[in-house]
RNA sequence: GGGUCGCUAGCUCAGCGGUAGAGCACUCGGCUUUUAACCGAUUGGUCCUGAGUUCGAAUCUCAGGCGACCCA
């Protein structure tokens, strides 16, 4: 329709242009004057208006009006006419039925407005708001503009296990299910990461995967228990070079959807044209709060000092490191607006990355920072074996403690890397985040067609 | 987990202690240039659920359900 429409943008008002059409759609509004109709039809591409007349249709007219009403699928063929008012038309001269609605639609003016039924019946908020319709294209757009800048640069997509016996690769805890023919116990993936890492051992010098990962957590307008990243993984190279993948990736992916560099999200101007800010943690950090956490020798003194300064001192954040993360967390994190590379993170916080070349005590690990939220997430890769196997029975020993999000030892992985796997380059992007990005989303809900809710009753 | 707000017709909403309402949609009637068409008529209700207060509850109170937003 949208097609018909601009192809036939030239035909003047009150004309017909001897030309047989055939268009199918939704019903969407009926204006019905006697001997006379106006239909709206919609498809997926846009609207045009029918033109009915009973001095044409003869007893097809009555049977038409009778009939249809707005929500019915119908197929019509007829010749184009611009009516006086300047409305393209199709001046029908056949019809059909094709699906009759049993439901009336929402409000034809007002749309769905209950944002519960908007999604729990999606079906319908996709009818009636043009927007939602656009923010699922646009994600449809973004997955497939970041697989061809991928493959355009001969990584290869690899798809690893969403079964797993033990969950590995992030800070999180994992959804538990069963298989009955092993009677085994198995987790839903909390993310691609160690099986990507496998494939690097095993001689892809660069993989990445796009896909659904389980998280058991919280909900909120930035977290859904199943979402989706995309993790890549680049031999030879490190997490400097991760950034520049990473600043090149997402403006080239805005180009392609959002056709500039600069977006506008709730209300705040965006500039995604590379470079981006750069930043370490402990900078940021001294900036914001003043304190400089390379001068904290004990946790004690680390923490006195911000309760000094009324940040808050949680009893998990055991470490020197830990606590600069809570700094940065609660001081630095929402004012990261423009995109933030914030480098050299805490290596207790990361067991997977590199410790750093040249800073102690730290790993070289970098999170990007849009609009206060956290978008991604890389290293450069722990390839030491020994190192790995402390870092993960660390990890064990914190689990014993009760951190429920301490990660798994994993044997297997760790044998892989006694194999041998190459200095490589790490990144994780949270494809929702960036859609909402992309889209001016508030709620990560708008960019999920199907959100988890409560089951009603 | 805590706080605030919301839930009334298919949809959008009003009503806030005294007979349950409007617009749109649906149904019927009228109308040959409408586009939120218009005009007239009809139909449509577990006022989220339960308990309580009251002569009387959609309305007040308590508990619960679902959701939204904020906080941890």
């Amino acid at each position: 329709m949208a097609q018909l429409q601009n192809v036939h943008a030239d035909l003047p008002n009150g004309e017909e242009r001897d030309l047989k059409v055939a268009v199918a759609g939704r019903v969407m509004a009926r204006r019905v004057m006697g001997k006379l109709a106006f239909f709206s039809l919609s498809d997926e591409t846009g609207t045009i208006q029918l033109f009915l007349e009973k001095s044409t249709l003869g007893e097809s007219f009555s049977k038409i009006t009778a009939l249809v009403d707005a929500g019915d699928l119908i197929g019509v063929r007829g010749i184009l006419r611009r009516t006086d008012r300047g409305e393209l038309s199709v001046k029908v001269a056949e019809w059909t039925m094709l699906t009759k609605s049993l439901q009336p639609l929402p409000d034809k003016w007002h749309g769905l407005a209950d944002v519960e039924k908007r999604y729990r019946q999606r079906y319908l908020d996709l009818i009636v708001t043009p927007q939602s319709r656009e923010t699922f294209r646009r994600r449809a757009l973004t997955v497939s503009a970041i697989r061809r800048w991928l493959d355009d640069r001969e990584f290869l997509e690899i798809e690893t296990p969403v079964l797993q016996s033990q969950p590995g690769g992030a800070d999180a805890r994992p959804f538990e299910t069963h298989h009955n023919a092993l009677d085994l116990q198995l987790t839903l993936r909390i993310a691609t990461e160690l099986h990507l890492k496998r494939l690097v051992v095993g001689g892809f010098e660069r993989v990445y995967e796009l896909g659904r990962i389980f998280r058991n957590e919280g909900i909120s307008t930035r977290h859904n228990p199943e979402f989706t990243t995309v993790e890549v993984y680049q031999a030879y190279s490190d997490y400097l070079g991760m950034m520049e993948l990473t600043e090149q990736m997402i403006s080239a992916v805005c180009q392609d959807v959002c056709g500039c560099q600069t977006i506008t999200y709730q209300g705040t101007e965006i500039d995604l044209t590379p470079p981006w800010r750069r930043a370490t943690m402990h900078e940021l950090v001294k900036d914001a709060t003043g304190l400089d956490f390379h001068g904290f020798s004990t946790r004690e003194d680390a923490a006195a000092a911000m309760e000094a300064k009324g940040l808050h001192v949680p009893a998990l954040a055991d470490s020197v490191g830990r606590l600069l993360n809570e700094a940065f967390e609660q001081a630095v994190e929402s004012t990261l607006i423009q995109p933030t590379f914030v480098m050299d993170y805490p290596l207790e916080i990361s067991p997977l990355a590199r410790p750093h070349r040249s800073k102690p005590g730290l790993v070289e690990r970098f999170e990007l920072f849009i609009v206060g939220r956290e978008h991604a997430n890389a290293f450069s890769e722990l390839t030491d074996p020994v190192d790995q196997r402390q870092r993960l029975e660390t990890q064990q020993e914190r689990k014993a403690a009760g951190d429920l999000e301490a990660q798994a030892l994993d044997e297997d992985f760790v044998n892989a890397l006694e194999v041998g796997m190459p200095p490589t380059g790490g990144l994780g992007i949270g494809i929702d985040r960036l859609v909402m990005l992309l889209t001016d989303s508030p709620s990560i809900r708008d960019v999920i067609a199907f959100p988890l809710l409560r089951p009603e009753v």
